[in-house]
This record gives structure tokens, C-alpha cells and sequence, in this order.
DNA sequence: AATGCCTTCAACCGCGGGTGT
DNA sequence: CACACCCGCGGTTGAAGGCAT
């Protein structure tokens, strides 16, 4: 899916410029000694143990310089990650251990994704935050590339900020509901639709490559209309999703580690059985929480809202969140990006 | 163009838990 | 068992850059 979420979006190009350029001071001021490890947490000293003026080594805080970076990625190269503070010495970095981690971790490493959070993404993270909380890291190890900084720093500007719109927590059933009924389908929907561009895009491709094959380039228009008719058909495919994963007997396929490949088909199969199988897992691990509808009553509704992104057909619900909806819908979406990506 | 406000995110802080001695 | 060291997590901060006025 093209990451077309935001404008103003910060490349890793723009990430490295900012590093290399460091308009932000380089280096923090080092009037202040940093804590070793523990972030400055003082550890209390056992009995005895006087807190020596031990000469400390002159650290360096704030943004990492280019140096530093290339530094320690070559070290990191040629003796591999893990023991911090030995690291941090052994490769001459006037940093905590802690940091050099932090940069690593965060940024440095090759695998780090960069870029706006795809909707697969971001359903995988209001899904799985409404099951864990603000377990980021336990989140993060579901989205391949992402850190759980990455991930907390997303939760807290833009699910936080929307929250704030509804003039309401984060964590308040209102805004679950909100997610539940109005984020998460429409996520579910930009999944399907981008899927099925995608395919639309493959197919016609396929088609153009064999057309020169041909070189039968006169019947562009025919393929055209073929491929047009199978992206119908595929469209139809997607939103009998229901059907689709209805017979899925898995049980647990969010809570099983196998989704690790995290890729988009998944997505859109967990969105499937989130919203039209109300998997056991829903109903057992997130109800308890409050976030899922706990009947089949309740999954129905979700259900009807989900495939035909139309009304509720329980009068109760349908009353309570196209109220809802119509009440919050405009500044909701308006703020929401995501819309520019259909 | 200048200014102030807002958003984003890299980096830091404080803490708890695991492990080695 | 006590202590020290280390790792990793979640919360918070603050600077850069964008946007509105």
C-alpha cells in the first residue's frame, strides 16, 4: 500500500539529513553528567559503599551526530549487539550503554521501518492495544520493523488525539466504541480496497506485459475491460470476506505467534475474523475488557456494519451509533488521514 | 515576513526484573 | 542472601519543523 498518509510525512531521507545536518544541537550540553545505566537511577548504595567522586567519563546526550552513528553500527558490525555499557566503551562512544541501545534499537538498526504506519498497521495496533494495554513492546513484536517507541509515540499523538475530539480517554468505553465501530471498519475497508487496487494494478500489468508479448498493443482496451471485470469479481470476492473466513476454525489466530508475518493478507484475513467471525479470541480476550461486543446479538451488528458499511440493523445500536457517528464523524475523519488514501 | 502555536518523534528518565558473583 | 550490574519497558521531555494568523 503506498504510505500516502501524510503530507508532511518525515522520510528516512529527512531523517538522515536531520541527523547529518543537526540543526538540532549535536550534542546536548555536557554540563550534567549523565547517571550511568539505570537512566539516573541511583541505585542505593549497600552499606558502606561511599559514593566516591569517581572520575566519570565526560558522556554525550541529545541527537546522535553522523560520527557517533557510524561508529556505532561499524562496531556493532564486527562484534554484534548486547552488553551496552561494554560496548559503549569498547567502541569509544561517549554514551550510556543505555543510549547506544536506544539509537540502535530505534533507529539504526537495518530492519527499522520507516514511513507512516499502513492501515494494516494501525488496525493491528488498536486491535492489540485494546487486548494489551500499553504493552508496547509486546505490541511492537507483532509489527515487523516497528519499535515500540515508534508505535507508543503514534498511539499518543494520533489515537490520543483523537480521543481528545471526542472530547474524551483513550481508554473510555465511548472511544472504544468509537474504534470499535467507526476506525477499525473503515480500516478494514481501506485494507480491502487497497488490496484490490493492488490486484487491479498487478492484473493490468500482467495484461500490458502480455499485450507486448503479443505485440498485440490494439487490444489494450479489451484487457482493459477484462481486467475491469475481474477486479468486479475480486471486489466481490473481498466483501464476501465474511464468507470467507467464517469457516476459519482457528480459535486463537490473533493470541498464536503465527502472525508474525504480520504481512497484508493477514491483516485483512484478522480483520475478517475480528469483525465478521467474531473470533473466540475477541470474545474471550477482549470482552473481558469491555471492547467487544459480548453477544452474538452485539457481533451481528458489527457484523452488518462491517460488510455492508451501512445501518446497524438493531434499532438500539443503530440508534446509538449513527447518533454517535453524526455527532463525531466530521472532525473524526476530517482529522483522520487515512481518508487520503482511498 | 514575522511570530506564535501545534504536532511529531528522537532521546532521555525512572523503574522493575533478571543474572552473576 | 546481598549486592552490583545489566537489560528492557513505559512515561516524559524538548527541539525541529509545519501551520495558522
Amino acid at each position: 500500500m503506498a504510505a500516502t498518509q501524510q503530507s508532511r510525512s518525515r522520510s528516512s531521507a529527512a531523517a538522515a539529513a536531520k541527523a547529518a545536518a543537526c540543526s538540532r544541537p549535536a550534542v546536548a550540553p555536557v554540563d550534567e553528567a549523565v547517571d550511568e545505566e539505570h537512566g539516573g537511577h541511583r541505585r542505593q548504595q549497600g552499606g558502606g559503599a561511599q559514593e566516591e567522586p569517581e572520575k566519570k567519563p565526560e558522556l554525550r546526550r541529545g541527537p546522535w551526530t553522523v560520527d557517533e552513528d557510524l561508529t556505532l553500527v561499524n562496531y556493532i558490525a564486527d562484534n554484534g549487539e548486547g552488553r551496552w555499557n561494554n560496548l559503549a566503551r569498547a567502541a569509544g562512544l561517549k554514551r550510556t550503554g543505555k543510549s547506544c541501545r536506544l539509537r540502535w534499537l530505534n533507529y539504526l538498526r537495518p530492519d527499522v521501518k520507516r514511513g507512516n504506519f499502513s492501515a494494516d498497521e494501525q488496525l493491528l495496533i488498536l486491535d492489540l492495544h485494546t487486548r494489551w494495554g500499553n504493552r508496547w513492546s509486546k505490541i511492537a513484536q507483532h509489527l515487523p520493523g516497528r519499535t515500540d517507541n515508534e508505535i507508543k509515540n503514534y498511539w499518543r499523538t494520533r489515537v490520543q488525539k483523537h480521543a481528545k475530539q471526542l472530547n474524551c480517554d483513550a481508554n473510555s468505553k465511548r472511544f472504544k466504541d468509537a474504534m470499535r465501530y467507526l476506525w477499525m471498519p473503515h480500516l478494514v475497508d481501506i485494507d480491502i480496497a487497497a488490496a484490490a487496487a493492488d490486484d487491479h494494478h498487478l492484473r493490468l500489468l500482467h495484461h500490458q506485459q502480455q499485450a507486448a508479448a503479443a505485440g498485440a498493443g490494439n487490444d489494450l482496451a479489451g484487457g482493459y475491460a477484462a481486467a475491469g471485470a475481474a477486479d468486479v469479481q475480486l471486489h466481490a470476492l473481498s466483501s464476501g470476506m465474511a464468507a470467507m473466513t467464517t469457516t476459519t476454525s482457528s480459535s486463537d489466530s490473533l493470541a498464536s505467534e503465527s502472525y508474525e508475518d504480520g504481512g497484508g493478507l493477514f491483516a485483512n484475513v484478522l480483520a475478517g475474523e475480528m469483525l465478521m467471525n467474531g473470533g473466540d479470541w475477541a470474545a474471550q480476550e477482549a470482552n473481558h475488557q469491555g471492547l467487544w461486543p459480548s453477544s452474538d446479538h452485539d457481533l451481528s451488528a458489527v457484523q452488518v456494519q462491517a460488510t455492508t458499511g451501512g445501518q446497524f440493523q438493531d434499532p438500539e445500536l443503530s440508534g446509538w451509533v449513527q447518533g454517535f457517528s453524526e455527532s463525531i464523524t466530521d472532525n473524526f475523519w476530517a482529522l483522520e488521514e487515512i481518508w487520503k488514501m482511498q
